[in-house]
DNA sequence: ATGTGC
């Protein structure tokens, strides 16, 4: 008997989990009846662990979930924010992980076959890709006072001293406070330090930027997905291991956690805010480059939708929980309009973009929250989701098959068409089907679809 | 995700 029989439909469009092992902890997934027959069985024991840290008020699962170190990729987290534990799995290694959306005026009919791969070498030109490469922006060669200054200021301080034309307004946290009584772990386990030259890169795996095509408008997009390299690594390895530690009841790094007497507690916090503005401030410097690439040929501006992460805990109000830290682990906030979170700001009033990746051969979309967005903690799925693991990819595909088919749907990968199987299409579920089970659910609507036309990848 | 690994 699968663990699945034991979900229940709760005619709202996503499903109760209610087992021994869950006890009182609400845990609801959001997934359509395909979905839920296709998702792996393995995510049941991660699902397990994430009800089973202090404090948990709620467990939301996203429609593009699959197995994750801990708990799932497309795990929501809710514990009570005053005596609750701030967990690290749920933030994950990448710490301030998210996406960048950009628009223009320019038609797509634009991008040729020639002007897409054009675009694609002056990208790489101005941006390092891939595992372990230093900055080329002007972030390079920074010294730790700089690098400690950005971390701490986030994007306002970084629009402002180094006079970037990035509007702060469209990013999701302008800055993250970091308490100044405490200092990145330089030199301790993790080795934060080696993040320091890496701002201003996209770093490897499924990072990447895309070109693309707005569905409705006609008009080009670009779109880029990255995070906070060796910094947040090199903080959430750290912090992990003081976790265990503490904790030997702690035997998998991944399921580390502090409780608000723990000394680590604060520490942690500030280490996911510091990593988050790090990821953040990367983001935008990159986007710049990005306009100087898109400009050099297309000779038009690009300009930021919105910048929002996907690896993060926050602190929120939730009608139904109160004041709550908000796991979310491959998962986007999704807040709608009139959220007490937005007053004041240009969101107020219909909502703040929610940037939500597909594969590069398939649909990318921007949706919008609606108020039903409660129901998953403000909450909706980070992607597609991977389908298979990537050793399953390289074996189940070749490389010619894989680099004909994008090459068929003239979409230009990196400078040389080769195209990380690991990455491709059909290692992806469906963006459509799963962003469905979104808009099943009430938690959000569909703004914008976007095609992909051009895509740079990291590594595969 | 990552100095792709103990």
């Amino acid at each position: 008997m699968s663990w699945k029989d034991q979900t229940r439909d709760s005619g709202k469009g996503f499903y109760t989990l209610r087992t021994e092992d869950t006890g009182d902890v609400p845990v609801r997934l959001f997934l359509t009846p395909a979905l839920l027959d296709a998702v792996e069985e393995s995510i049941y024991p991660q699902i397990v662990n994430a009800t089973r840290f202090p404090g948990v008020k709620l467990v939301a699962i996203t429609p593009d979930v699959h197995h994750g170190y801990g708990v799932p990729i497309g795990t929501v987290l809710l514990t009570d924010a005053d005596t609750g534990a701030v967990a690290m799995g749920p933030v994950g290694f990448d710490i301030g992980c998210g996406m960048v959306s950009a628009s223009s005026d320019v038609p797509a009919n634009a991008a040729t076959p020639e002007s897409r791969l054009r675009f694609n070498r002056e990208v790489t030109r101005r941006i390092a890709l891939g595992p372990g490469r230093v900055s080329r922006t002007k972030l390079k060669d920074l010294s730790r006072v700089d690098f400690e200054d950005i971390i701490r200021g986030g994007a306002a301080f970084y629009a402002e001293r180094y006079d970037s034309p990035v509007d702060r307004g469209n990013t999701e946290r302008d800055v993250i406070p970091v308490s100044d009584d405490w200092q990145p772990p330089w030199g301790g386990p993790g080795r934060p330090e080696r993040g320091v030259p890496q701002l201003g890169t996209l770093g490897g795996g499924n990072h990447f930027i895309e070109l693309q095509e707005n569905v409705g408008n006609g008009n080009l997009y670009v779109q880029m997905h990255s995070g906070s390299r060796g910094f947040g690594h090199g903080l959430a390895t750290n912090y992990f291991q003081l976790a265990r530690a503490q904790n030997p009841a702690i035997k998998a790094l991944d399921l580390g956690y502090f409780t608000p007497d723990s000394p680590h507690y604060a520490g942690y916090l500030n280490a996911v805010a510091a990593g988050a503005n790090f990821a953040i401030v990367n983001r935008l410097a990159m986007f710049e480059q990005l306009a100087l690439a898109f400009e050099e040929v297309f000779h038009k501006p690009l300009r930021l939708v919105y910048e929002i992460s996907h690896n993060l805990v926050q602190r929120e109000q939730h009608p139904e929980f109160g004041w709550v830290h908000v796991h979310r682990k491959g998962a986007t906030r999704a807040f709608p309009a009139g959220h007490g979170a937005l007053a004041g700001t240009q969101w107020a009033e219909h909502g703040h973009p929610i940037l939500i990746p597909g594969s590069n051969r398939d649909a990318s979309f921007i949706l919008r929250a609606l108020p039903g967005a409660s129901a998953s903690g403000y909450s909706v799925n980070h992607g597609a989701g991977r389908r298979m693991s990537r050793g399953a990819a390289r074996k189940a595909f070749t490389q010619a098959d894989v680099n004909a088919a994008y090459r068929d749907a003239g979409i230009v990968v990196n400078t040389d068409g080769v195209v990380p199987i690991d990455e491709s299409k059909d290692v992806y579920k469906s963006s459509r089907e799963v962003v469905e089970a979104v808009t099943r659910a009430g938690l959000a609507t569909v703004e914008h679809e976007l095609r992909p036309l051009a895509s740079i990848k990291g590594s595969g």
